[in-house]
DNA sequence: TTGAAAGCGCTACCAT
DNA sequence: ATGGTAGCGCTTTCAA
């Protein structure tokens, strides 16, 4: 461990002959200080590799120029994507970022909150997870004046910034664009109805049937547990077994999607032919399966970003952050699944 | 802002009548304090909910438990696997994790580099990027003493504990594979011939063929330089032009892969039957897409885990860690695509 | 077993 | 324009 020390402003004060607090005015070019001064403390800290000691200065000003991360699920190309985003937008302004994930579990993301508290994060960026029903462990933050703002799955009772997709519209759009293809019966796969998301979706889907004087059939409505392939596959061999089959299924995620078009494949239906299929997330996946997958796009990365760029912002700004909701609009990407015509 | 001040050290040895050293002695169960004093700060501390400033701990400790990890990518399902890992195994040990993506660009890990110097992370995780041919940048990094660990995309001069799959290995045994089933002309589209992952599966490839007793062609491997899905689709159209194209392409990538089961499947060819095909990172899609691509694992997730451990040991043993390289072995996922009997 | 006090590196306030 | 200095909250050495 050869541990070659780091020179502070001390040295630099003793070896210019100045003071420390000139050396640090200097450095950080405050007004009253000569352009020589500072030219002469600039080069010798230049020359000398000087790094200030981070630990000190956040100790010192109370603010780390860190943000918190928290996310259910890292392996996920929305929740990869949105971070993304998020990371840019942080960089971008100087900030770095602490990453977690919860695997969908309370106790994960009360554990996490608590650690990056303890971390002394300047604010938070989390995405809740399915479990959770109430910010408790959110509230620590705020009273010390440490802005949250949630993104993608959240709460509505938690008075902070929310950035979401328009589930809702998204739904709607997806729909309508089935009905428009020709299909007429058309199933879902929902998820957790206390799920927010889940449910704005079911509600898309239930007002596009309703706006096109389609019935709404309650048999045509399976709610996953846990959004898997194998949950799509399965529902989907119930859904195609009733007396009267769906001829198309709007599935609540891409990989639920992938359980269904396997399920159907096995099967012999042909898609979009006997049965039109669509997504919602955008997978990169979507694109490689045979049929591609119709899927409505959620702009993940632009998302990450934007509730990076808000909790940036108050944090410039010393605010805590209203309860507002800014809604990010979905993008219908049509692909072979759903195309008829 | 509200701002609810938090308690301090010094405020628990007012309240409590005693000292400031022997609340912190009491608080952190240091041998000689009585247990009387040990329980009397507890208590006062909990039931006055004392946060620790962690900030001036590190400032005071020169510590931070946090821990830097820098990779090329965040949306691909290794690299998110791999962080998933490493975040997993940092979180046992009460690190937490700054990351920070570099898009393949060396100026971008530069920067990242530094950020996590400045941000005074103990040690670093890092997978290099595509341009990375030298470590100056994480130089000063070990000069201080603060370990680096360098996973999967590593540089073998850089000095450090490297956690890397077994390519050579990998790719073999997927060469191998073919040709137990039949396969006689196998391609092979490879990457950077710098990038040590592909050089080593190109050698594994080589080999492959030459226990076998079959010829090398050197028109039969070609080098992808983004490793993009269109350079698969592209490189498999040349391989299949050429008057004896292969009957089996070895791709350094699913990604790749892709592309070229998309220009099979366009063509008319018949995978496995008329061309057989094999990846490299076992992606989720590869069970998703139709015939379902075979691949070659690579562990991401044991990987960053492993990565991490090594770290987080030599964080705690105060070394800076040796030379010395780990060797993840691969898993051969043999799917329908390569399966002919 | 406990207390006093130095001091980590830096910033910012108060002088000059 | 510059210097002196207090002090952020904590750990740790030295004394008692």
């Amino acid at each position: 461990m050869s541990e070659k020390k780091r020179i502070t402003l001390k040295d630099i004060a003793k070896n210019l002959g100045i003071s420390v607090s000139t050396a640090s005015r200097a450095l950080n070019s405050y007004s009253g200080i000569s352009d020589d001064t500072i030219k002469l403390v600039k080069d010798y800290a230049a020359k000398h590799n000087y790094v200030p000691n981070t630990m000190a200065v956040n100790f010192r000003k109370n603010k780390t120029l860190t943000l918190g991360l928290i996310v259910p699920e890292l392996v996920h190309y929305f929740f990869s994507s949105a971070i993304s985003g998020a990371l840019a937008e942080a960089k971008k302004r100087g900030y770095t970022v602490l990453v977690s994930q919860t695997d969908e579990l309370l106790s994960n993301e009360v554990y996490a909150a608590r650690t990056m508290i303890a971390s002394s994060v300047d604010g938070i960026l989390i995405s809740l997870s399915n479990q959770t029903i109430n910010g408790e462990h959110l509230n620590e933050l705020l009273e010390e004046g440490r802005p949250v703002v949630q993104f993608d799955k959240v709460l509505e009772e938690l008075p902070t910034p929310k950035v979401i997709v328009d589930d809702f519209q998204g739904a709607y759009n997806a729909v309508t664009h089935l009905i428009e293809q020709g299909y007429r019966s058309i199933a879902h796969l929902n998820g957790f109805s206390t799920v927010k998301n889940s449910a704005e979706r079911l509600r898309g889907y239930k007002q596009a049937l309703t706006d096109s004087g389609l019935e709404i059939r309650e048999d045509f409505i399976i709610h996953c547990k846990d959004i898997s392939e194998e949950e799509g596959f399965e529902f989907t061999r119930q859904l195609m077994q009733l007396p009267n089959p769906p001829d198309s299924i709007f599935c609540i995620t891409d990989l639920v999607a992938m359980g269904s078009m396997k399920f159907l494949k096995e099967t012999g239906k042909k898609i979009p032919d006997d049965v039109g299929l669509i997504g919602f997330s955008n997978w990169n996946m979507a694109n490689f399966v045979t049929p591609a997958l119709s899927s409505v796009d959620q702009h993940a990365f632009k998302m990450g970003e934007k509730a990076c760029q808000i909790l940036i912002d108050l944090l410039k700004s010393g605010k805590i952050g209203k309860d507002e909701t800014h809604i990010i609009p979905t993008e219908l990407v049509v692909r072979d699944s759903s195309r008829r015509y």
